[in-house]
DNA sequence: CTCCTTGTACGATGGTTGTCGTACCGTAGC
DNA sequence: GCTACGGTACGACAACCATCGTACAAGGAG
């Protein structure tokens, strides 16, 4: 798996190994809908424990590492916090207007 | 659940059942992936049998039964076979562009 | 150095999923 | 009636998933 390594950035898939299947799989659980959803509306690259979700941290972290695999979130170790961000360039590119849909949806 | 029955039509959820994450479900397995795109470019109603799919046939109903009852597609039975066809209207008036976009990256 | 904060790692658990096989049912054609 | 065909129902099974709890690691503040 091709994996775009930069700095504090952590292991993701490159834009040209997005799947289709597998972005589809990561949103469609209400939870990682709601984080998707938080980071699409922020300027902000926010902590894991900024989004107030009602799971403990374990399954945070679970949620956010399916995104991140999937494609659809990328994260940066800034000290020992990770600090999100929606790979909106990445997926309108192999997936024109899918991410708009699903924000506008949910 | 509120269902449309109309005369051979097999139940499935009405238009404003329809839930985003229910159907990014149904949509995140290759093999419906590939009914759906099937689906789409024929202006037929394919009976299940019609789609050759590396399955066998009880996968096949379990397939076209997930797509159904998450709103996706409607089946109509007609004599032995059933009939299935894509909820295009019902899916584009709930989630604007979702089809579209799916359908464009598969 | 010591604590607090942020988050990961690992194991457990109950539930869901994709697949199959066999048995069955209803319609159509012979 | 009987047989073929298209499809469902049910049970089984292995794999996966969302969730939790506990334990742990690393950076920042005092």
């Amino acid at each position: 798996m091709n994996v775009v390594q930069a700095q504090d950035q952590i292991a993701q898939p490159g834009r040209s190994e997005l799947e289709l299947a597998a972005v589809l799989h990561a949103l469609s659980d209400p939870m990682r809908l709601r984080i998707v959803a938080a980071l699409a509306a922020t300027e902000e690259q926010p902590s894991c424990g900024a989004f107030d979700l009602p799971v403990t941290k374990s399954t945070c972290t679970h949620h956010f590492k399916v995104l991140r695999e999937a494609g659809v979130i990328s994260q940066r170790q800034h000290g020992t916090a990770r600090l999100n961000s929606l790979r909106r360039g990445d997926l309108d590119a192999r997936f024109p207007g899918l991410l708009d849909s699903v924000l506008r949806a949910a």
